[in-house]
DNA sequence: AACCTTGACAACCGCAGAGCT
DNA sequence: GAGCTCTGCGGTTGTCAAGGT
């Protein structure tokens, strides 16, 4: 690559940048810009389409907001299913949970987590990296979100599509909710999911886990072990036999079945947990956060 | 009606890695 | 190999609208 038109560097453009929301006007030149010159070269295209935004503020912008492909609107449920299970493999590793999630962007993906599942956390006194919210997730949330999945199957939204160019075997988890089309060759998906659901798994009631606060997640090797991936998981379908009421019933048991948030509707997360989970893991779980 | 809080999203910043001269 | 620039990423902050008081 040659440079030799890059050599102005962002601050050179001096007291003319421009920062913050961008305009319309703005908009347009950017995307006019890349339609006819393609994307790269941010700070010559920035200088070249008579932005006066520096090069690293069009890359995101177009990224997150102009390029054609970004979807936008709500977390579908089978979005928020795969952002978890993923996080759980990858951590904040924004982008690459975001390959899994066509039009979806690192920043998108990142907002929902910090703004939707750190709220969740903190409604259960937990850190949010800390064992006791993974557990959390991996059996109550988890299974209620594929509950509910299950529960408005019915509707005709398209699923996402995994990331093009990975070799990952596909799981069966993704392979049943996500790839929906058979015409739809050559998808892959992502290595998690073992951990998640495996029944073999129960939480940590003893609370005396040490902590993992530093987004130490299960790891990808972890999940990765299970040579055949429908054995790890068995499909969404035989999530909810084999996961769902399994786990659920540790908490089922204290009388809370019917709180799985599938009756209320909507894609709120405000319910996810009952009266009884926000006790059973504030008590059992979360003694030992000092969130 | 005014003010405050909260949530969602957009945008910026600093850093690290890759590639080029 | 050193220095420079670009790119991409993750963390953080800013902005605005909606809802509550």
């Amino acid at each position: 690559m040659i440079y030799e038109e890059d050599d102005h560097q962002d601050q050179q453009l001096g007291g003319e940048l421009r920062k913050g929301p961008w305009t319309v006007e703005e908009d347009s030149l950017l995307s006019n810009y890349v339609s006819l010159h393609g994307e790269g070269r941010w700070n010559s295209l920035a200088r070249h389409a008579g932005l006066k935004r520096t090069g690293k503020s069009c890359r995101l912008r177009w990224l997150n907001y102009l390029r054609p492909s970004v979807r936008r609107g709500n977390i579908t449920l089978q979005e928020q299913l795969l952002i978890l299970e993923l996080h759980s493999s990858y951590g904040n590793r924004w982008s690459k949970i975001a390959q899994y999630l066509p039009g979806r962007t690192d920043n998108e993906v990142k907002n929902y987590w910090r703004t939707r599942v750190q709220k969740q956390a903190k409604q259960l006194k937990c850190d949010v990296n800390s064992k006791q919210f993974q557990d959390a997730m991996r059996y109550v949330w988890i299974p209620r979100l594929i509950e509910r999945i299950q529960a408005t199957r019915s509707d005709p939204s398209p699923p996402p599509h995994p990331p093009p160019n990975t070799t990952t075997t596909t799981t069966a988890a993704a392979s049943a909710d996500f790839c929906l089309d058979d015409n739809d060759v050559n998808y892959e998906v992502a290595p998690w999911g073992s951990g998640w659901v495996d029944p073999n798994f129960m939480p940590d009631m003893s609370g005396t886990s040490s902590d993992t606060s530093d987004a130490q997640v299960s790891s990808v090797s972890d999940l990765t072990e299970c040579g055949n991936p429908t054995d790890c998981i068995g499909g969404v379908e035989n999530m909810s036999a084999s996961t769902s009421w399994q786990y659920g019933s540790e908490l089922q048991g204290n009388g809370q079945s019917d709180q799985i948030g599938l009756l209320s509707g909507g894609d709120s997360l405000e319910n996810w947990w009952s009266e009884e989970d926000l006790r059973f893991f504030q008590h059992q779980l979360c003694d030992e956060q000092v969130f």
